[in-house]
DNA sequence: TTGTTATATAACAAGTGATTTATATAAAGG
DNA sequence: CCTTTATATAAATCACTTGTTATATAACAA
């Protein structure tokens, strides 16, 4: 459960997911992912951890330098979620299609 | 893009993961949704504030009660956006399964 | 070594968020 | 009307987040 309060909450600040846009064309470097922003690098330096904690990314040592990537494992707990209320969205959707087709049954005893 | 924000914001509270629960199972007043937790009304009715705000709940007017449900476009941005990291994800995947393909090949030449 | 590049950490200020209690509003039931 | 029920708003507090600058570390290159 807290890996999803981890995960959304990464994912709630535009910057983090930018980054994780960028990530998404492949690898880079820390110095990379801030060049395109108007920040300090301590800041995306930052940015990265929250994302590493949550799972969303990995890093390897190339040196003096940590390649970024997205973690291949990353959305999965949220999507389980979600699941849950895309499932319970098309109950209920379901549901009111129920209600439609009664309503449109009992007009037709009507015009009978 | 604040709709996701806000989105996103919105799920990273549990409580408020909690509240989304409950109403997958069917609509509820604001008593009823904030009687499991050790919480103050008030401080329930934030987090319904936060989470119609974000899009994720409705809310009618029945005399004095404000049941809550589901929004029915609930979760489209996120879904669209969590889309995004799914197909980078499966890329890289299949760029490895590339690789692998690569490797295994490049084995069999040298058995050959 | 020494300087440079790449990144992390520390300390701090400013902003945001979650909660509480107290109070307001608004409908429902005598 | 008056009381109760259902909910919202206000004000205060406390913790956490985000950003900054300054500094540390660690590898690389000369």
């Amino acid at each position: 459960m807290q890996t999803l309060d981890a995960a959304f909450s990464a994912l709630a600040d535009p910057t983090r997911r930018a980054i994780l846009s960028r990530l998404a064309l492949g690898e880079a470097t820390v110095l990379e992912l801030a060049k395109p922003f108007d920040m300090s690098q301590p800041a995306v330096s930052r940015h990265l951890k929250v994302l590493e904690t949550a799972g969303l990314i990995t890093r390897r040592v190339e040196g003096a330098k940590r390649p970024c990537r997205l973690a291949s494992s990353a959305i999965g707990e949220i999507d389980r979620w979600l699941d849950m209320l895309r499932q319970a969205l098309e109950q209920n959707y379901n549901r009111l299609d129920g209600v439609l087709a009664q309503m449109e049954q009992e007009e037709e005893g009507n015009v009978k």
